[in-house]
DNA sequence: CTGTCAATATTGTTCAACGATTATTATTTC
DNA sequence: GAAATAATAATCGTTGAACAATATTGACAG
């Protein structure tokens, strides 16, 4: 798995690779993302992995400082309830206006079935990249690649944060059956009810990871 | 002009600069851009403007086609038909539930107090120009940098469209007073009637415009 | 006119270099 | 011994050149 096919560019497959490390939590938030170690590292150019670094300091998970490096983002409070506000606005419009038969609702139902698997065999990982699968089909329903696209980044953000909160099972076990109610409130076609339920259920969630991150010791202060 | 600040780093300089070119019309859509003439023209080395052709590629104002090289993104129907579903989902969100003492709306005033007044010399330039101020205050209701930064985004690449089309008028007189009702009904504190009067205007734009690029020849068929 | 093949130009990527800025260490001074 | 300062090292920012890989052009044969 070191070496990947050669079809695209090789900053964006870079930036892919980054962006992994840092979303499994193997590049902790404030650490510092030498030039040359990396290079080295990764087997490519100073210029090619400077390319890369662009694109992930505009996707917001990297840090640029002039002359003195990029660095993992520091994920804040402020940040998260930035993002959870972008999260309302976009996926309780989607579903408030969702076709019932869209194909996205399919997928969804298929993230609740593997979610409940995974939570069944306490499989906490899993549960919330089934979560994360449920979410991205919610904004698919609005049919934009640019939603689509935007919301991926986000959410890449978003695990940024989670990667720093313990206590996965209370981040994510009570949202496997939230998940199943908006389902079949869409397959009854009650878009409007479904929108409510998602919108209190992703301010519930704003509050929990909030609460998670307060609890968490500042270990990175600049 | 031509030799700004150093303050900031040099990709995002070269990005900003070559996008104002592609607001501006200088740039044609479909039109190559070759990394030795204008890494040449800009006085800036090869790697330099690759690091800048990635964040526009990334901006959608680009396009990247492997080992052939940039060109000018190229405005499509789908592509005008996906950025009006965005302006729909996120601005109309953000009027619905906005503050009605928001800063922003303030901002929303003044852009329609300019409109008037270059609409009333038939300055159509500067009545798009204001028009941009307008919406992109609009999505400050919401109080999210990323949402903004999106939307500026998302902005940028519909203004590639417009530098197509011809009858400017047509294309920016009607909204003047749309703008103007909308920051009425949002003093009144009537934020849903504001919502949806703004829905029904984003529509007939979007019709408008779709209208407008149906007219246009198709001199870029790849 | 069409297909083949060499010649040319452009991109993709790497490497080496150097000035500028920042971090670190050593030295001096009180 | 501690603080201030100078010297040193490390890193970034940018450039330029080089070479392989791919694409475009043009000549040529049929």
């Amino acid at each position: 798995m070191t070496d990947q096919d050669m079809t695209s560019a090789l900053a964006p497959r870079l930036a892919e690779a980054i962006r992994n490390k840092l979303i499994a939590g193997e590049l902790k938030p404030g650490h510092r993302l030498s030039e040359v170690k990396l290079s080295t590292d990764l087997q490519v150019s100073r210029n090619s992995l400077r390319e890369a670094f662009r694109l992930l300091t505009k996707e917001g998970l990297l840090r640029h400082e002039p002359n003195r490096g990029v660095f993992v983002a520091i994920p804040s409070m402020a940040s998260i309830i930035d993002i959870y506000r972008v999260r309302r606005v976009i996926e309780c419009r989607a579903v408030a206006q969702a076709y019932p038969k869209h194909p996205a609702v399919g997928r969804m139902r298929a993230a609740v079935e593997e979610a409940r698997a995974a939570g069944a065999r306490s499989d906490w990982g899993t549960v919330g990249s089934a979560n994360m699968v449920f979410h991205a089909a919610i904004v698919d329903l609005a049919d934009s690649e640019r939603l689509n696209a935007f919301y991926l980044q986000i959410a890449a953000e978003l695990r940024l944060s989670f990667g720093l909160l313990d206590s996965p099972e209370l981040l994510h076990e009570p949202y496997i059956e939230l998940n199943a109610s908006i389902v079949e409130k869409l397959d009854a076609g009650e878009m409007q009810e479904a929108a409510a339920a998602l919108e209190t259920y992703l301010l519930q969630s704003e509050r929990t990871v909030l609460a998670a991150f307060s609890r968490i010791p500042d270990k990175g202060r600049a």
